[in-house]
DNA sequence: TGACTTAATTCAAGACTCGTACTAAACCTG
DNA sequence: CAGGTTTAGTACGAGTCTTGAATTAAGTCA
């Protein structure tokens, strides 16, 4: 599992480097080597870090030190010396993420050790979409209680429903919460009593980043993850990092113009991908009305598909629209899995085998890998949890202390 | 210039990092000062990368004793001791491009300072496309001969127009050349007497690179190379660093589905986009008939648009095309330039304003900024000295010692 | 000529990693 | 149960690298 950590090793470019980022380094070298490969006694670290025995010594002495890691009991290997492993512990580090979505904020907190310390999602007022102060509100609150549990909270994230900016801090356009142009970062950071850095990111890329360090893709580090709600919306994995493009807003696929040229999209033009496979078409498609949310929604749609042939048939070619999308992403970005979201899960069995077919058919050449097709296995909670898994990838990368 | 290279400073994860290893990335993080930014004295050195004076002086010390960088004339600026300036030299540290195609091999050197050493096409015998030995030959005779000049070569990179493996050692795929799973960058390391990294890449992705670092597209770090000949390939830049894919074969937009639904391409299907704007089908769209080259071809067929509105046309509708599968890549990648290569340049001004109008219609968001499409500026050697730049990638990156 | 100003180098201190030697804690054997 | 064996973990000195302060170098200006 996270082998896609595994590659976050990057560092901030430009800046000078000295002794105490070497230090820094080696520190999250051995963090993901416990993350990744789990407890292990010191000796044992240094094999697999290639570290010098002595310097995991002081290392783990300083992480323990920290609460980052706690030893465990004495494991005798047969001969000699017992050795002592530590493990990652969830007492004292945490990462925090949140999703704001029309109508719920979710929080996740997450300890290094990977253990979800704390999930919840509330709902908002129903009618509008949740404002500003009723997620500053939340995250202040939540934040608060976890460092009252004597929990250091090094970061948070966000996970929003639209366009970010490249620099991750401001929500550029976020059309479903009415949201435009919100320097969020900076309200969060000012709001925080004491200083956490926070990050804003968009829903499918915390989703993409939660299903590759603990969904379905964790043994890949080039995945894709494609989200079905109203629209469609793709959180891109290349090389263990997130794909994010000249202005941050890459992954923007249900516009991309691959659609039946003759059907309207939201956004007013002909032939939007979205406008083919977005919960409305597929509706459209087997002849059926929205529930509240779009799972509830498809959820129904697969009941009756069970019995109902003509459902069968539409899933069928709504997984073949799909399928042709799934192509040109696949023949762009040569990912390894292509993970399913939102929507398509219930609808999996019905979807999934005609994408596949399309996709087969349509790689560019035999040498090419046909990427794995999945579902997504973490429901509602994914882009929360990637969220919270985004807050502590500073900590894996080495770029913040502990 | 050169903003691409600033972002390249990322290092093998999971490697322990020791002192020598500072050392290495702040010699990198002088040499990409130097080379973004121009020669300095050794204080303007400090202030630049935040480095001490002092450890700019050893460092600037070892440079000058591996003449990697020499020392100008005084420069007085007003009031005080005058500084001496430091500039990269190309007296000793050479990259070494090479580029294979159907008749032809070019070989590009290139020094730090980024001046082209040596620049050269070689024709290869008529009819059938060069093999394995002549280039084998042909890259040893240049590189033994600038070793007898005194140079080092710290690095070759060979561009194919194929599918080359993820680690950059293999060509699984050329078609063209009629190469098939040939394990090229051992077979050179092999020839070479003396240790040289060697790596191999697809021609689109080091055209690309070559266009990002010394090209058109220097200003940008995230961009989007489409080169067209008989087929379309492409080469991704995001954030400074070449996309990849799963297993090396990102960037086959060819075969992305979304053209004329009916037109048969190379390789069998229907709907290929390179079926609706390869070379061939722009040729049938203006009725003429194919030259030597893509780009003599080309060239006629601007000559002959000058004066003909039906050929004005077809390159309109041509454009048209161009520019619904360039809108489908912006939409996933969001790059801030496009730069478009091969047949296209002599096209430019017919084909880019429909192109362009088609993928301002497009665009996903009124947020989202319109990428730039410009022309390549590098003509046939681009893909050569983007390998010979990716020759000496490590350099600046600090993985290779000086 | 002497004061000033800025550039570059020298030097000692501090932060690391690393290999070696050494101590600690188990099991095994007779 | 005592002594040997084996493996884990630590202490320590050496080596590398950055850094800030002090020092030296090389000009201009009055």
């Amino acid at each position: 599992m996270y082998e896609a950590l595994d590659r976050m090793s990057s560092q901030i470019a430009g800046a000078p480097t000295g002794t105490e980022h070497v230090r820094r380094q080696n520190i999250a070298l051995i963090l993901r080597s416990l993350r990744t490969e789990g407890p292990a006694t010191r000796t044992e670290l240094a094999r697999r870090t290639g570290l010098a025995k002595a310097t995991v010594g002081t290392i783990v002495g300083d992480l323990r030190a920290g609460r980052a890691v706690s030893e465990d009991e004495s494991v005798s290997s047969g001969r000699g010396r017992p050795g002592r492993p530590v493990t990652l512990t969830g007492e004292s580090i945490i990462g925090l993420g949140f999703e704001v979505n029309v109508d719920y904020i979710a929080a996740v907190a997450l300890d290094l050790a990977g253990t979800v310390k704390l999930i919840e999602t509330r709902p908002v007022t129903a009618g509008h979409p949740p404002d500003i102060e009723q997620l500053v509100g939340v995250a202040c609150e939540i934040r608060d209680s976890l460092i009252a549990d004597g929990h250091t909270v090094v970061g948070a994230t966000i996970a929003v429903p639209g366009l970010v900016s490249h620099d991750n801090r401001t929500v550029v356009w976020a059309p479903n919460l009415g949201w435009d142009d919100v320097k969020l970062a900076s309200d969060l950071e000012d709001a925080f009593r004491d200083p956490c850095p926070t990050t804003i990111d968009n829903d499918a890329n915390c989703a993409a980043l939660a299903e590759a360090s603990h969904g379905i893709s964790t043994d890949s580090a080039s995945s894709l993850y494609l989200t079905g709600t109203v629209g469609i919306g793709a959180g891109i994995i290349e090389d263990g990092r997130l794909l994010r493009g000249g202005s941050g807003f890459a992954g923007e696929v249900g516009h991309m113009p691959i659609g039946d040229p003759t059907s309207v999209c939201g956004c007013g033009r002909l032939g939007c991908w979205e406008a083919s496979i977005g919960l409305r078409a597929m509706l459209r498609g087997v002849g059926m009305s929205e529930h509240e949310t779009p799972v509830k929604t498809a959820t129904a749609v697969a009941a009756r598909a069970e019995r109902d042939q003509g459902v069968r048939d539409a899933l069928e070619d709504l997984g073949r629209d799909l399928g042709t999308g799934i192509a040109t992403l696949a023949t762009v970005l040569n990912p390894e899995v292509i993970v399913l979201g939102g929507y398509f899960v219930p609808l999996g069995e019905y979807v999934v085998p005609a994408a596949g077919r399309v996709l087969e058919e349509r790689l560019p050449s035999a040498a090419m890998h046909l990427p794995e097709i999945r579902l997504s296995s973490l429901g509602i909670h994914a882009a929360a949890l990637g969220a919270a898994e985004g807050a502590l990838a500073g900590v894996y990368a080495g770029n913040v202390p502990v």
